[in-house]
DNA sequence: AATGCGTATACTGTATGCAGCATTCATTTT
DNA sequence: AAAATGAATGCTGCATACAGTATACGCATT
C-alpha cells in the first residue's frame, strides 16, 4: 500500500547484500485497516451490523483513532457505510449488487485481457503462470484456505499484467467488497472443478497472448462464478 | 454520499406535502472530504506536496481529526497518497497515468452505454437530455465553469442510467482523480466547439437506445478527451 | 393495558495533548 | 571548505477527554 525508496546519501560501506535493505515499516493504519477487512470477510462483522468503535478498537488493541481513520478508508473502498451520528455500518450487498459488481469485474478483467497480451512481458506471464501450478497442486490436495487465497492473488497478478494501475486499482476496489461473498461461496467439490478447468483455459490463452479468446474465457468464468455463487446469496438479502 | 431514510415511528400528523422532508444533515466529514477535493482540484494543494494537517486544518476552520479521517478517505480514493511518518501527499499523475484512466473510463462508459440503452426509463433519460440543453445555454454565452460542473453532472447522471451501482462508483472514483486535470484542459475553444457536437451524437444515440453506436462515440469521445488535455499535460511529469 | 413523554445511558463526533519520528540547521571535525 | 554529526524544531501518529446525539428504558397518564 506503499512503497518506499531509500536514496542513499552516500554510497555506503555496507555490502550489497540482500539484508541490508530497506526495513519494511507497516502503519498501524495498514494493519487495522486489513484486519477489519479480514474481520467483514470473516463474519465476525456481520453484514447490516453497526460497528461499536470502542469494542472493536479494544478487540485489535488500538485506540478509536486509528480504528476510525481504517473505516473512513474502507467506506471509501465500499465495505462500509457511513451514517451520520449512528456511525460505521458494513455494507450488505443485495443479490443484484453482486450481480451487478461481477459485471463490472468482467468487463474490466475482459479489458485487462487484451492489454496483457499486447503488454506483458514473457518474465510476468510465467509468474502467472507459477501462482496457476500452485492452486493445482493446492486443488490436489483440496486445500481450500490457500486455493482461496491464491486465487485472490493470481487475479490480481494477471490485472497487472495489464500495466495499467487505474484498472488494478478499480479491480481491487470491487474485488474486496466481493471477498466475503467468494468465500462462502464455492463449496461444491464439482463447482470447484469446473473453476479449475477454466483456469486452465486462461493460463493457456494468455500464453499464447490471444487475447480476444482470453478475453471471452475470462468474461465466461466471471458468468460461471455468478452461476456458483447465486445461491449462497439467498439469505443474504438486502 | 450518504442517504438517510427517516422512518417515523408512528404516522405523524403532518401532511405528506413536499415540505416535510428528511432534513438533509451533511456531516462534517462529507463536508471536510469534499473541501479538500476541491481544493486538490483548484490546485490550492498541488500534487506531489505534504498535506499539513494543522495549517490546512485552521483554514477549514476543523481540528486535525476529522480532516485526518477525510485523508484517509481520500487515500482510498487515490486522490492522496500516505506515507509512513511524513503523512498525507497530492498524488501526482503522470501522463501514463491519465491515459490509463482515460481507457478505463471509456471501457466503463461504453458498458453503460449497453446497459442504459436497455435499461433506463424514459424519463430518466429525458432527464439527461435536460442536463445536456443546459449544457448548450452555458456554452452559448461561453460560461466554462458552469459547463464545466454540468459536464461532470451529465456523465454521473449518463452512468445512473445503467441502473449498476458498482459501475456508479467505479466511474465516479477515477473521475474524480481526473477531475483536476480536466479543470485545467479544455481551454481552447474550438476543443470545447468539438466536445460540444460529440456529446449532442452522444445524447442522440442515447434517445434513440442505439447502444452499440452511442458505446462507440463514447469510446470516441474519450479518445478525443485525451487529445485535448493531453498537452496541457507535459508540465506534469511524475 | 397501551401510548406518550421524559430521562438516562451509551455511542459517535470532535478537540486536544503527548510521544515518536523526520527534517533542518548549527556546530565540529577532517 | 566540505562533510559529517548532533541538537532542536516541527509534524505526524495515537490516545484520551469532552460534547452532542440517538436509543432504550421507565414512568406517568389516559
Amino acid at each position: 500500500m506503499n512503497m518506499e525508496t531509500i536514496i542513499p546519501t552516500t554510497t555506503p560501506a555496507a555490502p550489497s547484500v540482500e539484508s541490508a535493505l530497506p526495513i519494511p515499516r507497516r502503519s498501524l493504519h495498514d494493519e487495522v485497516v486489513t484486519r477489519v477487512r479480514d474481520m467483514i470477510i470473516e463474519g465476525v462483522l456481520v453484514p447490516g451490523s453497526r460497528v461499536n468503535e470502542t469494542h472493536i478498537g479494544q478487540t485489535l488493541g488500538v485506540s478509536r483513532t486509528p480504528l476510525r481513520e481504517a473505516l473512513k478508508f474502507l467506506a471509501s473502498e465500499g465495505l462500509i457505510e457511513l451514517v451520520t451520528a449512528r456511525g460505521a455500518i458494513v455494507k450488505k450487498f443485495s443479490a443484484k449488487d453482486v450481480r451487478d459488481m461481477l459485471d463490472v469485474l468482467a468487463v474490466l478483467e475482459a479489458f485487462a485481457a487484451r492489454l496483457a497480451c499486447r503488454e506483458a512481458t514473457d518474465a510476468a506471464i510465467a509468474g502467472v503462470r507459477a501462482i496457476h501450478d500452485r492452486m493445482v497442486d493446492r486443488y490436489a490436495v483440496r486445500d481450500r484456505l490457500e486455493y482461496f487465497k491464491l486465487n485472490q492473488q493470481i487475479h490480481t497478478a494477471f490485472l497487472r499484467l495489464s500495466g495499467n494501475a487505474a484498472l488494478e486499482s478499480a479491480h481491487t476496489s470491487i474485488q474486496s467488497r466481493l471477498k466475503r461473498i467468494r468465500y462462502i461461496g464455492n463449496q461444491e467439490p464439482q463447482k470447484w472443478a469446473a473453476a479449475m478447468a477454466e483456469h486452465e483455459d486462461m493460463i493457456t490463452f494468455l500464453e499464447a497472448r490471444d487475447g480476444e479468446r482470453l478475453a471471452q474465457v475470462v468474461t465466461q468464468h466471471m458468468e460461471h462464478t455468478w452461476e456458483r455463487v447465486r445461491l449462497t446469496l439467498q439469505g443474504e438479502r438486502a
